[in-house]
DNA sequence: GTCATGACGGATC
DNA sequence: GGATCCGCCATGA
């Protein structure tokens, strides 16, 4: 299992209408400095992963590198109930994800 | 094993 | 408050 492993795994349980950051998901692989090694994993995720949910620390959408385009991103989060603010930017105040724990209750 | 790079993040200017 | 710089760490050549 690499680092890039447990990326896409924590992206997988991902759930929808909620929200993650690099640095975030970083930690939860163990290494909390890692935000930059997320990126470059995501830049090689699979298809069925939901990387669309993860965005920058400051709520803001990556590139226009991803999707086709960062708007297709936010519409994308936005028809899965991701409120955003009028600046641009992702709620995540309100929608940050809690964890991989978080409605992972007795999954095993 | 070493050098360079990358969808980041925080600090500084 | 925005733009820029540096630091971090895994991956690939």
């Amino acid at each position: 299992m690499s680092f890039r492993d447990e990326v896409y795994e924590l992206v997988s349980r991902l759930p929808a209408g909620k929200l993650a950051t690099y640095g975030q998901l970083a930690a939860l692989c163990g290494r909390p400095r890692a935000s930059r090694i997320v990126g470059a994993a995501l830049l090689h995720a699979p298809e069925g992963l939901p990387c669309h949910r993860v965005i920058y620390r400051d709520g803001t959408l990556c590139c226009d590198k991803a999707f086709g385009g960062k708007e297709i991103q936010q519409q994308m989060l936005e028809a899965e109930g991701v409120p955003f603010l009028p600046d641009g930017r992702a709620d995540l105040r309100v929608c940050q994800w809690e964890g991989p724990e978080a409605g992972f209750e007795s999954e095993d």
